[in-house]
DNA sequence: CCATTTACCTACCCATCGGTCGGTAATTGT
DNA sequence: ACAATTACCGACCGATGGGTAGGTAAATGG
C-alpha cells in the first residue's frame, strides 16, 4: 500500500528516499497489523517496492529488522519521557508527565508502537533479544523511579512500587490492542485521563 | 513435553482421556507460548501424542480448535464474574469482586488465558471471528455497567466509562505477559491491589 | 577512464505450513 | 455375526516461509 518508491528498474538513481527508514515503516505496519510471524518479508518488501533480497541488503534477518524497530521504540520512549519528566516538578506532575508522554508517543508512532507491544505473541521473553529485554527494563526502572521517590516525600503510598507500575504501563500498554487515532479522544488525552484516575488512587489517606 | 498419551499402535483402545480436552489443553500451552502463528499442528499433535491429521478428526481447522479455546476463556470469565459480582453487596465491592474473579481465573487458567489475551499478535480486531468479539464485547460491557452503577449511585465518579474499563481491563489482561505463578503474590492478590488503587482512584471528591 | 562499491534483482533452496485423501483397526449397534 | 461408525495414521499436496547465490547496472573514488 505504501508504495513510495518507484521502480525504474536495476541499477535505479540514488533513491530520494532513504530506504533503511521506508522498510523500518513498512514493517511497522506489517508486523502492527498482522504480526511478527504473521508478516512475511514478502510482504514487506513489496510495501516498500522492492524485493526479499533487496531487504537483505540493509537487514541481516527478519528478527534484525523487528528488533531496530522495537529498540528504536523503546529509547525513544525513554528519552521522551526523561525529557518530559524533567520538565514537571512535583510528583503528581511528575508521573502524569511521564503518562501523558508515553500516550503521545503511540499518537504519533502508532505502527512502531503497536509492533513494539503486540507485534509478538507470547510472553514477555519469547522472541525477544537481551537488548529489548534490556531497554524495556530501563524504562520500567525509570518509571519506578518515579513512584519510589514520590512514596519517599510522602506524595505517594503504594505497598509493591513493581507491581504498580507494571499497572500503570498495562493499561498504557494496553491501548495499542484498542486504540484508534479516529476516537473522540487522542492517545494523549486518555493516557492524561488515566494519569489523574492513578494519581488519586496514590494519594495517601 | 506433555506427552500424556502413550501409543500402542493403530486402533488404540478407547483413550482413558478425552482426547478433545487434552488437544485443547496442548494448544492452549502452545499457542500461549509460541503465538497462534507461531505454534503449528504439528507441535500441537505432538504434545498430544498424536498426528495432525488426528486432530482434524476433532477440529476443522486451526482456527476452529483456537476459537474453541477463546470462546471458552471468555464465557468462563463472564460467568465467573457474574457469579462473583451477584455475592458482593456495595458499588466498591462489587467492582472489587469483578477484579479479583478475573485474576483468579488468570491463575487458574493460565495457559487457556494467556493463549486467548496475547496468544495473537495484532489489534482487536484482526484474526479474531465474530463470536469471540461478541464474547469479548459482552464482557466488557458487564464491567461498564459495574461502573456506571456505582456513577449512578454517586459511588463513583468517572467522566468517560468506557475508558475506564478498557484501562482496568488493560491493567488486568497486560499481566499475561509478565504473571509468574511462582512470584510472591498470586494473580487474585496482585488483581486485590490494583482493586484498591481504581477504588480510590474512582472515590468522588 | 577504470576499478570498486552500492544497491539492488532473478532464481533458487529446503523446511515447514495448513489441509486433504484414502486407508485400517477397534468399537458399537442391531 | 456383521455393517456402520469412530478414531485415528501415513503419505501426500500446493503454497509459502526465511534465507542464499550470483549477477548487473549505476554511482563513486582515484
Amino acid at each position: 500500500m505504501t508504495d513510495t518508491a518507484s521502480r525504474p528498474g536495476p541499477g535505479r538513481p540514488p533513491s530520494m528516499t532513504d530506504p533503511v527508514g521506508s522498510i523500518l515503516g513498512a514493517a511497522a505496519g506489517l508486523f502492527a497489523g498482522k504480526g511478527y510471524e504473521g508478516a512475511s518479508l514478502q510482504d514487506v518488501a513489496r510495501a516498500v517496492g522492492m524485493t526479499k533480497a533487496g531487504i537483505y541488503h540493509y537487514f541481516g534477518s527478519k528478527q534484525d529488522l523487528y528488533d531496530a524497530i522495537v529498540l528504536s521504540v523503546l529509547s525513544d520512549m525513554l528519552e521522551n519521557a526523561q525529557a518530559a519528566v524533567a520538565q514537571a516538578d512535583g510528583h503528581d506532575t511528575r508521573l502524569r508527565a511521564f503518562m501523558v508522554s508515553h500516550g503521545r508517543y503511540l499518537q504519533e508512532n502508532h505502527d512502531k508502537y503497536r509492533a513494539s507491544f503486540i507485534g509478538r505473541a507470547g510472553g514477555d521473553t519469547t522472541g525477544y533479544t537481551e537488548n529489548q529485554i534490556d531497554a524495556r527494563r530501563n524504562y520500567t526502572r525509570f518509571l519506578e523511579q518515579i513512584i519510589r521517590d514520590g512514596c519517599a516525600d510522602g506524595a505517594f503510598e503504594t505497598d509493591d512500587v513493581p507491581t504498580t507500575a507494571r499497572g500503570i504501563l498495562g493499561m498504557l500498554n494496553w491501548m495499542a490492542r484498542w486504540y484508534q487515532p479516529t476516537g473522540p479522544k487522542n492517545a494523549a488525552e486518555i493516557a492524561d485521563g488515566y494519569a489523574t484516575l492513578i494519581l488519586a488512587g496514590l494519594a495517601p489517606r
